[in-house]
DNA sequence: CCGGTAACTGTCAGATATAACAGGTGGCAA
DNA sequence: TTGCCACCTGTTATATCTGACAGTTACCGG
């Protein structure tokens, strides 16, 4: 059994496909006695516009009536899991946001589509990028039983090689808009910027002149494809290509 | 056994001192026959110097002696729960870098005090948070023993439940470092601002005068306690205060 | 009714960033 | 040797941000 459920983390490790993704996932979602599942993740190619990434394996109607009506930021298990990192179990009465009018309405529709309860597994990455697996079940409850117990680790698990498997496969799509390659001085340019200091005082910190500095940065912003040295700091900073130090 | 396992699940959220977490971690590690484990996690107080957390298993001379020497620069698990979602099995010999000397040094030095292989953990949340858990082992070789198939699972979740447990008990600590409040405006100025556009061309998209884009600005960077706009923008992205937008 | 808060607006001086011209050095590999 | 690249430095004009003086309106709960 323990090593039945690493099977799928194989599989999904060598899928070269989308399809091949797709495939996994409905076979996990199958073994643990789920009707449905969805995977998105979301690229922080922008703060206004990111890219996203679906593999749905929901009914088709469901998945338009949802971006119709932009249900992203309505939908109670997107807004758990963009906070959390711990599994969250699902039904239409354990709501998160159950006083909010609009999110009761969303619930009771996707009830009309089968979706009922289920589970969804959060994560997020040093890259910036958010990704959720969703089970789904025509149950109406979640209850503790022992298909949700056996879940819960294996999900928890398999949601990260999925991630790393779906990145491997869009790598065209994806990694041209979020791989940078920074030189040293370009990055200790930017770290110094992010702890506020300004062309001058990081002068004096790296020794260097202040010309210099904002040589380094204008480097940066066109190499980011940005406007300027604030939308430098936050695509960085968003991407991981600057992160807090371990020295 | 399914159940067993999230007992340490249960156990760990229910954790209200540091030497509770400390106790469920020795047990969960005994439990998978490691003979250590040792948990930190960074949070993004600041780039240059962010705060540190431990929870640690490990003899407190091998522990001591890396953070002399600065070792977390230096250890191949840091680097690449650092970068990556899924957990990592080492030994000395499965080295990421094993042509570094500095690596093969600091390894060989790790050896010495009992630590010669295991599996780390990686986690990264959306306010930042970087954190790992490592269960290490004296044996020589990390194997495909069914005693590492079973603790990958569940040592992925428990991770996320740990971590959620440290804040909760460092909450006094961390979140008043990281917990801010802006209102409405203020973020969506600060999302524009992330966006590369200057308050004028805000202004313009918000229908607002540049005066009052500027003001709003000027609040966040007082509630964040920050120097100028793009050191605003860097620790809002870092914290997770603003995210990429869903709608 | 009063106090707090979010939201909004104005002006001006000085600091800082940006853009547009530049240019030079040293190392490394074809 | 030649070319590429990281790194370094300069001047000037203009755009933008920052800080210090202001202030008004609307809403909401005690």
């Amino acid at each position: 059994m323990g090593a039945a459920e690493l099977d799928y983390i194989d599989a999904v490790s060598q899928a070269s496909s989308v399809e091949a993704l797709h495939e996994v996932c409905g076979e996990i979602c199958q073994e643990y006695d789920f009707d449905r599942f969805i995977y998105g993740a979301r690229i922080p190619t922008s703060f206004v516009k990111p890219y996203f990434i679906f593999i749905s394996g929901y009914p088709k109607e469901w998945r338009d009536h949802y971006s119709r009506n932009n249900y992203m930021v309505v939908d109670p298990t997107v807004e758990y899991c963009a906070r959390s990192v711990t599994p969250l179990l699902w039904d239409g009465s354990s709501l998160l946001d159950g006083d909010n009018p609009e999110v009761r309405r969303f619930m009771s529709e996707a009830q009309d589509f089968g979706i009922n309860s289920g589970v969804s597994f959060p994560l997020h990455t040093a890259q910036g990028d958010f990704a959720m697996l969703s089970f789904a079940s025509e149950r109406p409850r979640v209850d503790a039983s022992p298909r949700l117990q056996r879940v819960l680790p294996i999900g928890q698990l398999f949601t990260a090689y999925l991630h790393e498997a779906v990145r491997r496969v869009f790598a065209s799509e994806v990694l041209t808009l979020t791989q940078v390659d920074l030189t040293g001085r370009e990055k200790e340019c930017l770290l110094w910027a992010t702890e506020g200091k300004t062309a001058w005082e990081t002068s004096r910190i790296l020794n260097i002149s202040e010309r210099t500095v904002t040589f380094h940065l204008q480097n940066v912003q066109q190499k980011l494809g940005v406007n300027n040295r604030q939308q430098a700091v936050a695509r960085a900073v968003a991407l991981g290509i600057i992160e807090p130090q371990f020295g």
